[in-house]
DNA sequence: CCCATATTCAACCAATCGGTTGACGATTTT
DNA sequence: AAAATCGTCAACCGATTGGTTGAATATGGG
């Protein structure tokens, strides 16, 4: 009976678990710009392939991408349904002025609000930064 | 040198986290109603005070709330900003539409968007269907 | 066919999380 | 002064998290 009560807090829980880790959220940033495939969505990390695997995957679970496997790469990409619904919840607590943002600016915004991407998360020899687009 | 955008990241990070627990979510849906005592906060729960007060803590901790003690009575209150900070970030993966809300459609939002918050949050109309332990 | 590439699986590890209980200090109330 | 109330602290527990390694499973190319 309050198996989709549960659900949905469930499906919350998920979205804000997935958005907690700071290289989950470098991960979406890169994404934002362009699908990629595992092995290059783990390239700019420090860490190894396989736990880039397990973050994509629980990216994927809570619904933030969604990954196609086409040959023998699988291929991922952002999908927002689960972050507007996260963000929806947010509102009620307030409306917060709805940062009207052009596409430049809002990659702009991911850069700075989730410093960790090049901070936290990118290698340290200042490599590679995430976003490599600009 | 990274240390800001440590921080930065880190804020987000404890954010998150503390919006990833379907309790806490709750907590902060009665605060949207009114401030209350740690006490009465905790009164809805099935779990313990201590188990109360680590949550305030850890949602203090995130900005989320804000905690004052008068006499022996320490009482929390909501603070928007760092939900303000979430949001933004959010916002750099999409426009989501405003979702322009008075108040009391604010409050059903909360409600049916976690839809936890029936059963979890909901203090006052009797139902003493909060999350069973677990 | 053989080899390299792409990705996951399985087992393991230390650290953190969410909860409990019982004792405790601080403040009201009687 | 004594007792009750408010809230935290400290120690403990099992479960989960975020990471590692090494082997396994496709798939693609020479």
């Amino acid at each position: 009976m309050n198996a989709r009560i549960d659900a949905h807090g469930a499906q919350l829980d998920q979205v804000f678990a997935a958005l907690a880790d700071p290289t989950r959220r470098a991960i979406l940033t890169m994404l934002l710009e362009d699908d990629m495939a595992v092995t290059d969505v783990a390239e700019p990390f420090e860490m190894s392939l396989a736990a880039i695997s397990k973050h994509l995957t629980i990216l994927a679970a809570a619904g933030l991408i969604a990954q196609e496997k086409r040959g023998r790469v699988k291929w991922c990409k952002l999908d927002p349904d689960a972050l507007r619904a996260a963000s929806v919840w947010m509102q009620g607590f307030g409306q917060f002025e709805p940062v009207n943002l052009d596409a430049f600016e809002r990659f702009l915004a991911a850069e700075l609000d989730d410093g960790s991407a090049t901070a936290d998360a990118a290698p340290s020899p200042g490599a590679e930064q995430i976003p490599d687009g600009h």
